[in-house]
DNA sequence: GGCCACTATGACAACGTTGTCCCCCAGCGG
DNA sequence: CCGCTGGGGGACAACGTTGTCATAGTGGCC
């Protein structure tokens, strides 16, 4: 900006001015300004113009699992947008599940100055914030709740979910009706086993421990309680998937086999429609999550300082086939 | 940091010491400063920091078409992940092929001061970033090569690719192939109508323009064009699918459809091998061009300041069976 | 001619840090 | 007792902006 000051003959003060589009600048003063900042490559710097003003940095920090899932993407794009629309950039990182990096990521960005902060909690331990919501920063927690702080937080209904997969199974004469889940330290799938076993004694077929498998799955794992479930005592025929890389790992190890359990999964996945037979799931909409959250978070940027909100998103059954297998 | 000084009883400048784990500071000293930083929950101002250190702000941007597509949220996780190898956020935003708004985005970060961008181009004009160039911001482009200026690029073998489908596909007997491909004035989709041109005429069954439906396709134009394809007079018994997302469309549109050609689509999916029959795909890796475009950028941030280089990435044909159907 | 209003411009401080340089004081040798 | 040394700490400027206030010049009016 010196330089340009120099270049041009006027003082700084009047770059600034006219790169700011202030008024009562001699239109021939700001065109050998113009000229000035063209032939230098003038860029203002925004950090330090944030500094000086002591206003917003104009950013939004995003931290969540991987982005490189497809729901998550999703949730990032929505996030991405309505954050163009109020002017912000988006400053994203992956937790990877990892609540010490979780953390690095927060607290980085709150280095950074972001204006507010999403996340997607990996742990459950979120106290360390406490000092940046204090000092003005709003948090909005999505697709899962924070540990021991009460701060705004977007969910879908996981249980509401899982109650109605179930439900539908039943509806089609399934009496034994196992459920893969995610490890039970995670937020959504205990949400989601609760949701099963609501849906269970609600259609009165029993709670029976024996057709639950929680735990971190790879596909093996899928495969190998996918057998059991099938050659016990009284096998399963139906089957409520906890997420839809637990569906993959069921679709895949059900590949060939020509004695396929009904099924229902959660999350939605892109050519579910396309499987034969079409894959019935519980899907809730990525997008409408990351909008919920980012409009939450710039309610706050507003000034709305009412008391933290809980916003749980409903959810769908999208009927394709997979789950109206009859028993 | 004022506020902690006063409180500490020291100078800024001792907080500044104790902050950044300067040597020279008194133990004890050292205590009552973190006691205070504690208590009033203060967070070093990085802006500032990389304002008076007139060091890199740790950041680098990246601009790609769509967060949401699943091929660019491979490309993101890659980038983030190197990103953080090196101690880097990663600013991100989509252009959604807008032209006007890559260049608001890239020049946005170049405000922001980030130490290097990397670009997957909508337009065809990037000369406004010849000032950030010379003023020494690295930029590498990926997935599509810039429009006029010389700068590094990663690509992947499209025109490579759609050889080797079109050769598969005449492999297995097929002489009429047709090509379903994106706009024309799209990089990636020219190089590919290019390379299944070269295909055709090597596999000596021809060019035939007939043959070749471009432009934006979305379910009903692929629809209608398959239609045609299938009803000509000497129908195409195969068919080359530009991306992913005409692939599914094709596959979309050939649901319950008994007479199908075979298929060989360019860029891989997820349930690719699910499908019946699993299609056969060309597939090239999102976080390996992720990865090679952030070397490239890194390197440059390095030091190195050889001639801009152009590193094409290889593509891989994944038989699955979609392309195996004989004529 | 003197005064006022107004326009165009500049000097200077400040945002929150850190680099440079300087000072104070205890301890030590001569 | 003097001077030197070195550890601990502070004053001040500077990074690139912008807000505040001041000032020089110009034209109009009485």
């Amino acid at each position: 900006m010196n330089d340009v000051a120099r270049l041009a003959g006027v003082s700084i003060k009047t770059v600034s001015r006219v790169v700011n589009d202030e008024p009562g600048v001699h239109p021939s003063t700001a065109e050998r300004v113009l000229a000035a900042i063209d032939q230098l490559g003038f860029r203002r710097n925004l950090s330090a113009r944030n500094l000086r003003r002591g206003s917003s940095t104009g950013t939004i920090g995003l931290v969540l699992e991987d982005v490189g899932n497809p729901f998550y993407s999703g949730v990032t794009r929505a996030v991405e947008e309505i954050a163009r629309l109020r002017g912000r950039q988006v400053i994203s990182g992956s937790s990877d599940e990892d609540p010490g990096r979780e953390r690095e990521l927060a607290l980085e960005f709150c280095s950074r100055r972001v204006d507010g902060l999403l996340i997607v909690p990996a742990g459950l331990q979120h106290s360390y914030l406490v000092p940046e919501m204090r000092a003005g920063t709003p948090v909005v927690f999505l697709d899962r709740p924070a540990g021991d702080v009460v701060a705004d937080t977007v969910l879908v209904d996981n249980i509401g979910g899982t109650v109605e997969a179930v439900t539908h199974l039943a509806a089609h004469g399934h009496r034994r009706i196992a459920f893969l889940g995610d490890a039970p330290d995670i937020f959504t799938a205990n949400e989601r086993l609760r949701g099963y076993r609501e849906g269970c004694v609600r259609a009165g077929i029993g709670y029976h421990e024996e057709l639950v498998a929680m735990g971190p799955h790879d596909e093996n794992s899928v495969a190998t309680t996918l057998k059991r479930l099938q050659t016990m005592r009284e096998p399963a025929t139906a089957v409520v998937a906890g997420n839809n890389r637990i569906t993959v790992h069921i679709l895949r190890s059900l590949a060939g086999v020509a004695e396929r359990p009904a099924l229902v999964g959660f999350d939605d996945f892109e050519l579910a429609d396309l499987l034969s037979p079409p894959v019935t799931v519980i899907a809730h909409d990525a997008s409408a999550l990351g909008k919920a959250a980012t409009d939450l978070l710039f309610a706050r940027l507003d000034g709305d300082n009412s008391p933290p909100r809980r916003v749980v998103l409903p959810v769908r059954l999208v009927p394709r086939g997979s789950g109206e297998v009859h028993a």
